[in-house]
DNA sequence: CTAGGTACTGACTCATCACTTACTTACAGA
DNA sequence: TCTGTAAGTAAGTGATGAGTCAGTACCTAG
């Protein structure tokens, strides 16, 4: 296998692990583990713990990014909104992928781990705000949305039937 | 100093300190340290690191709802409702309970966790919904405005000049 | 003054972890 | 066939961490 594709593979076991346990949480053997490779090899290949965590990061947003980019596809304004939030909500179902964002936004008060944070959603803000030509406001209210049900979704309460989030969860649906 | 007082000393530098490294990358040493007593005493008065933290996270949510209620003391509906956006603006300024409130969500995955997580919130959603008597729709837009802000205040972008934050923000005071 | 409880700690134990060193194997090109 | 290089690992090291044990210091009720 080529070190490209083993970098690809345990950048996916990575994120599995991360996301439930987070950077300290983590142990890079259990990782390689997962990966199948030794654990040395996994330092051949990323240094340091806390550039396999970056690179899982920069990935991470860089996934949501091209699926945003595949739902907007030819689409315009308004249509092209209304696409990235539904392909928003297929991502929610990948409780790997949530819970390693989840993860990076807690680890924000690392200095390395902030900047790659701030690019990764950055480009996502920037990017949804030029293709849907959104107005201050309402670019908010589509990012807000998205946080609150990253959260809910965090609490396992998507399809749950707590009252409470139920309300919360059709609240979102119900406008824009 | 009686026990109680401990547990309050203990559970301010346990907050302070869960805020930035989370609770896999905190040892309980530091906590003890910043609390000014041995580690030893620390699992006298908690008995395991993880019910030191989950006090730390119901305290921290508690201390989100006492803040609600004092700002919506004597009011009602909307005056109630932007009184309490207000008073969480305030909170949000104190890094170390946003942070620690980032890492309680993030650590979501662990089941016990998680369950003190829901409550918290659900316990903050059910009051504002009962005290502001809001329908679902604008109930969702208030946690998520606030989950929003959260996230940018992580990435310590409050007071920045990116340009993309400064809209995302200003597009959350412009509204309701 | 003393018996018992409450506050509090020094000095461990055993496990785990990030990271290194020194090595082996597989294979492509000259 | 020999050589250089890329892929890969077994076996460490030194540090740190959660949790325990066996105590000491102090205060108060009788």
């Amino acid at each position: 296998m080529s070190a490209e594709e083993r970098r690809e593979a345990i950048l996916e076991a990575a994120r599995g692990e991360f996301a439930s346990t987070g950077y300290h949480g983590t142990s890079t053997e259990t990782i390689a583990e997962r990966a199948g490779i030794s654990q040395p090899y996994l330092f051949r290949l990323f240094g340091t713990k806390k550039e396999l965590f970056l690179a899982s990061v920069r990935r991470c947003f860089r996934e949501t990014l091209e699926t945003f980019q595949r739902a907007a596809e030819g689409k315009r304004g308004e249509e092209a909104l209304h696409a990235m939030g539904d392909a928003y909500l297929g991502l929610l179902t990948d409780r790997s992928r949530l819970m390693a964002q989840m993860q990076a936004y807690a680890s924000c008060d690392d200095p390395e781990i902030r900047a790659v944070v701030r690019e990764g959603y950055g480009d996502l803000v920037t990017w949804t705000e030029r293709v849907s030509g959104l107005a201050p406001a309402e670019l908010s209210h589509f990012f807000a949305k998205g946080m609150l049900l990253n959260v809910v979704a965090s609490m396992d309460l998507l399809n749950s039937d707590e009252a409470w989030a139920r309300r919360l969860i059709d609240g979102c649906r119900a406008d824009t």
